[in-house]
RNA sequence: GGGCGCUUAGCUCAGGGGGAGAGCACUACCUUGACGCGGAAGGGGUCAGAGGUUCAAAUCCUCUAGCGCCCACCA
């Protein structure tokens, strides 16, 4: 099987065909999914491999059950990535964003997005992936950007958008704010600083005290000295004055709650304008806020001499001149965790600015809600307790970013009468006063802002759109633990409080990590990532798929194994190879149904029948790796190793039982294409076109053909033949066996000897002879009830029937003796283990008689084989 | 500080109260007419450790150790 060949056309017939496009049928329950979009500055890496092919699937089964589908796609615009690229872009050419301007560097923004931005969805196209091209979509496009406007005046109108001057997280290199969730916490080896600030007149002998700090710089900015209230050693101190050192600025002591005596001294300083802490004890206490940092993190006028130093130069310049002053009690080893922007990894500031916020508590109290009442729900389930975690604790969303590339912030500012109002459309002039000195507010919002909106936005919303009444809410959404607050809660909330309390999806389904063998996740930067694209060029995009599915399951992590990859090409190429087999031999057919002829004929439609029952299930319930691996245990050991074998015979032997052989090998490879079609779309489409289908059975395409419910197949459950099956591979399995340790070529006939338990064995044996002669090389038999083991000969046991292979003068009996003792040994130990139980009162009394029933009969069997392999190494000896 | 997940064959991992499984790797065999990206056979594991519940524990509970992750106002 060469997937090269076959992908590339297969997509395009699939394309031109126009599959992909999602129809409205009244009356028919649609399934839909919203990709989580890409970034544009976006290519394909290990975690969208898996969570596209997690959502093809889903969404190609689905669309097979006859339901209009939908999978929406597009991408991000991906404020500070892009911004980032962009940026770098204009500095080869030595320039920053503030030498060409803002218009003309949104413009190279857009430019860059019609460059790259269609990068990442003609990689989808070669994973097979099933979306609706034909309907991409962009976090900035027009309607898009109307539906941000929309969404952030609705929340301005009613008080839950504010502005507020307030400490957030500063990227110093983005030079912007961030929220609290984009920013990443490390922990990194640092020192706690003890500094001496003396009192302006000492207190009961006591003229000085001492803080302790991780970030000695801020004092800078310090505006008062905080101890808790019960603290004795501080009690009289409380009221008094402190000069700041270096700056000689005088400033309270104060009691505040917050404060942890058994920390550090036990006095904080209070930095309000530096530290979240710190600037509510500043509130308060009506303490000063001074800012010390410019936006570049280099100190601020405020900072006196140390103006204009970097924060770290300004750091060591403080101690050393501190230590100078004789103010450094002590440096002390300390390990704390240090805030980095999520985009560029640079430490962030705490730092007071006026910024937009989000009042989340009365948009998360629903959204709590719609997972209580499972209206949504989280796969696998404990993700749900992550949810509840961060949403009852949720605090107020950061929205605001001092970027370009982004949607602007629509609030707008009257110069002549300093009226502020948010609105849709540009405003020109002031509806207040009438003037016209409006501005704009010049910040954008957060990228999570607009994405937070995808599930409805895709469907056009707030325009009236039939695709949103009919495809919201949307069915499944798939994604990353690691954008669970960023988006998917977001989501949530803002889709239930935009469309009426309606959830934007069902099910959201957590899929797992990808790592590399050594626990690394992979990244490019770091060089421990596998490109999906070469995975692709090795393995096919089948061959990717479904080693991908197999390595999902309910973990947290998958340590990738590209095994797993090799083993899924190898079962496309069996796949391939099986169907080439049916197909040249199709001389003389003609389509109709089925043909239970024979019992490996009923056995394989019952195996079928099961396997549908079990696909359906596991992909309802988001088992991918078990689903997988049914599949391909199905197809390839049962299906090839088994039914393929058995058929030849009567292939071969032409008339009724060629036919009969025919229709079933049709039937069986047709039904499970389709039941693999999902996972492996290329290979099953390619060869499911060649299959000569009877009428009921064909379609265009093998992407819009019947799923084979289990419900159409339950008429093949057969439990007999599956007995009757499992015995004849017991015995061909173990005459096989016998042949392998005797050496004993596959030309060299056996007659065999079955000791039957009565008439319905012996026709058994009649019936199977057949099978056992093309699979086993059995040559002959005598079935009796009565039957004797010959001289030597091996012995084997299959459902409790005794089978005897004489082995004439060919074998080497030491080796035979010495393997049964072997076997003498392991069946004693198994007996005595069961015995063992079975004299066992409280096992008898207690354990469910099926389980006891079925414990005396393995004892039974195993007591039997004992005495059998005893009886032969007596024979032997 | 709180929480989650993992520890099963050499490797990557399923399984989840009643006879230890898969893929890859390994051993020796098969140029059999779909397939050597194959066939057929075989070796290999006291299911991390300790304690408990139970007639019965790899599986449930507790603790311990190691690995990974998330959350938190760790001056």
């Amino acid at each position: 099987y060469d997937p090269k060949a076959v992908e590339g056309p297969i997509f395009e017939s699939w394309t031109q065909a126009d599959y992909f496009g999602a129809r409205i049928v009244e009356g028919v329950r649609p399934y839909s999914i919203v990709i989580p979009p890409p970034n544009v500055t976006g290519s394909l890496h290990m975690g969208h491999a898996l969570n596209n092919t997690i959502q093809d699937v889903l969404v190609r089964r689905q669309r097979m059950t006859g339901r209009p589908t939908r999978w929406v796609v597009g991408t991000d615009h991906a404020g500070i990535a892009t911004q980032n690229k962009v940026e770098q872009k204009l500095a080869k050419e030595g320039l920053s964003r503030y030498d060409v301007g803002r218009e003309a560097f949104i413009e190279a923004c857009w430019e860059w997005r019609h460059e790259h931005g269609s990068t990442i969805i003609g990689q989808l196209k070669a994973m097979g992936c099933s979306c609706d091209y034909s309907d991409e979509w962009f976090t900035m496009d027009p309607s898009y950007q109307k539906a941000v406007r929309k969404v952030f005046v609705d929340w301005f109108d009613k008080g839950l958008v504010y502005r507020g001057k307030r400490i957030i997280n500063w990227c110093p290199r983005c030079a912007t704010a961030l929220s609290d969730i984009e920013v990443e916490h490390e922990d990194l080896s640092s020192h706690l600083w003890h500094l001496r600030y003396p009192l302006k007149e000492p207190v009961g002998g006591v003229d000085h005290v001492v803080v302790a700090t991780t970030r000695p710089e801020t004092m800078l900015g310090d505006t008062c000295i905080a101890v808790h209230p019960d603290d004795e050693r501080y009690k009289q101190l409380v009221g008094s004055t402190v000069v700041l050192p270096l700056m000689g600025r005088e400033i309270p002591i104060v009691a505040d709650d917050y404060v942890d005596p058994t920390f550090g001294s036990g006095a904080v300083k209070v930095t309000p304008a530096h530290d979240p802490n710190d600037f509510e004890i500043g509130e308060r206490h009506g303490c000063a806020k001074v800012n010390i940092m410019n936006a570049d993190a280099t100190i601020a006028e405020a900072g006196g001499q140390y103006a204009g130093l970097d924060r770290y130069e300004a750091r060591k310049r403080v101690i050393e001149d501190l230590d100078a002053a004789g103010l450094l009690v002590k440096t002390d080893d300390h390990v704390h965790s240090v805030g980095h922007c999520y985009r560029c990894h640079t430490v962030i500031e705490p730092w007071l600015s006026d910024q937009w916020f989000v009042d989340m508590k009365p948009l998360a109290a629903p959204a709590i809600e719609a997972v209580r009442d499972g209206r949504v729900s989280f796969h696998p389930k404990r993700w749900e307790n992550v949810y509840y975690h961060w949403m009852e604790n949720i605090r107020d969303w950061c929205i605001s970013r001092q970027l370009w590339w982004g949607h602007r912030i629509p609030v707008f500012y009257c110069d002549d009468c300093g009226e502020m109002l948010a609105s849709i459309e540009d405003v020109t002039e002031c509806p207040k006063c009438g003037g016209g000195n409006i501005r704009q507010d010049e910040d954008v919002l957060d990228t999570w802002f607009s994405s937070q909106l995808w599930p409805f936005a895709t469907f056009g919303w707030p325009e009236a759109d039939p695709r949103l009444d009919y495809f919201y809410p949307t069915s499944v959404l798939s994604t990353a633990r690691d954008i669970l607050f960023l988006w998917v809660a977001r989501m949530v909330m803002s889709g239930m409080y935009f469309n009426d309390g309606e959830i934007p999806f069902n099910d959201v389904i957590i899929h797992p990590t990808v790592f590399n063998t050594e626990g690394k996740r992979m990244s490019k930067s770091l060089g421990t990532g596998v490109d999906p694209l070469d995975l692709m060029e090795h393995y096919g995009a089948d061959g990717m798929r479904f080693g991908l599915m197999l390595q999902v399951t309910g973990n947290q992590d998958i340590k990738f194994s590209e095994d797993k990859l090799l083993s899924s090409r190898n079962f496309a190429n069996k796949i391939w190879n099986a169907s080439r087999f049916v197909l040249m031999h199709m001389e003389g057919y003609e389509p109709g149904d089925p043909v239970p002829a024979t019992v490996a004929d009923r056995w394989i439609l019952s195996r079928l029948a099961a396997l549908s029952a079990r696909v359906s299930e596991g992909l309802d319930t988001y088992q991918f790796g078990d689903t997988s691996r049914e599949l391909y245990d199905f197809f390839w050991s049962e299906f090839c190793d088994w039914y393929i074998e058995l058929s030849k015979a009567r292939l071969a032997a032409g008339g009724e039982q060629r036919l009969a052989a025919q229709r079933n090998l049709v039937f069986v490879l047709d039904r499970a294409l389709r039941l693999l079609h999902p996972m492996m779309p290329f290979v099953t489409e390619a060869i499911w076109r060649k299959l000569p289908l009877a009428e009921a059975d064909q379609a265009e395409s093998l992407m819009i053909a019947e799923w084979p419910d289990a419900s159409g197949l339950v008429r093949f459950e057969d439990e007999g033949a599956e007995r009757s099956i499992s015995r004849l591979i017991e015995v061909v399995t173990g005459i096989r066996g016998v042949r392998a340790r005797y050496k004993l070529s596959p030309r060299q006939g056996l007659d065999v000897v079955f000791k039957t338990a009565g008439d319905a064995e012996n026709q058994w044996v009649q019936s199977e002879f057949g099978d056992m002669a093309s699979l086993a090389g059995v040559s002959g038999f005598t079935a009796d009830t009565a039957a004797a083991k010959p001289a030597h000969s091996a012995t084997v046991i299959a459902s409790g029937m005794e089978v005897y292979i004489p082995l004439e003068g060919l074998v080497d009996f030491e080796a035979e003796a010495s393997r049964l003792s072997k076997e003498r040994a392991r069946i004693a130990t198994e007996l005595a283990r069961l015995e063992k139980k079975l004299s066992n009162e409280g096992f008898l009394a207690k354990a469910a008689p099926e389980v006891i029933d079925k414990d005396r009969a393995k004892a039974a069997e195993f007591a039997d084989s004992l005495a059998l392999v005893e009886g032969q190494l007596a024979e032997l000896a």
